[in-house]
DNA sequence: ACATTAGGTGACCAAAAGGTCACATGTCTA
DNA sequence: TAGACATGTGACCTTTTGGTCACCTAATGT
């Protein structure tokens, strides 16, 4: 699952599937090569990849596989090592991080 | 930052600092090798990689070098992924599962 | 002062990951 | 039913990463 997240076409993969999801493997293989150069192989791979780890989940519809994001497993990691006590500070903090960068 | 936490050495290392901060190399060190088999040198590149990874900062005592756990770049990773209506329903899930794993 | 302790550096090797290809399966449509 | 379309599999190669070792620097304390 930690792995799943370490490489870069596996979170531009989330990235679109997070933006809209029930997409399908056509359509995020040519999500990433518009930026990377990859075969569809490499794509699959990938997204097999993200599925095994739960970031990923599908439905078979026909003969294509839609996918979706599951965000349960990134709130995981977040409260592995985010306690109530300090998610109050962190948020308040990228929070502001966030609003003085809208606005410059 | 992703590919540090890619290693499970170095999240062991980010729950021990999450358990307790201000640790030295050798206190970490020596966590570590309690489960695994490992050098000293191999704990600290780890602790480099967290380090340059910004999720560990550090402050200099003498000799020795004090290691701290950063929550800030993992809330960030979450919101990468988990918008504020998702986070509503995720959060829900999650403290749904943590109370029924705590009475069994 | 000097042995001891805490930590850092660069080279090196074995293991794992990323990527591609030839080939295979299942599904829709004309 | 034939052919095009969407996706899956296993072998293979290259690059990256995890880990160790020999050696080095700097602070501590008696």
């Amino acid at each position: 699952m930690f792995k799943a997240l370490a490489d870069p076409t596996r979170r531009l993969l989330l990235d679109a599937l997070f933006d809209k999801g029930g997409r399908t493997l056509g359509e995020l293989e040519a999500v990433v090569t518009v930026r990377q150069e990859m075969t569809r192989f490499g794509v699959a791979k990938h997204l097999r990849l993200l599925e095994d780890a739960g970031l990923v989940v599908t439905e078979k519809k026909g003969r294509e596989k839609l996918h979706h994001l599951n965000p349960v497993p990134i709130r995981l990691v977040h409260d592995r090592w985010i306690d109530k006590f300090t998610e109050h500070h962190v948020t308040a903090l990228t929070d502001l991080k966030r609003q003085l960068e809208e606005k410059p």
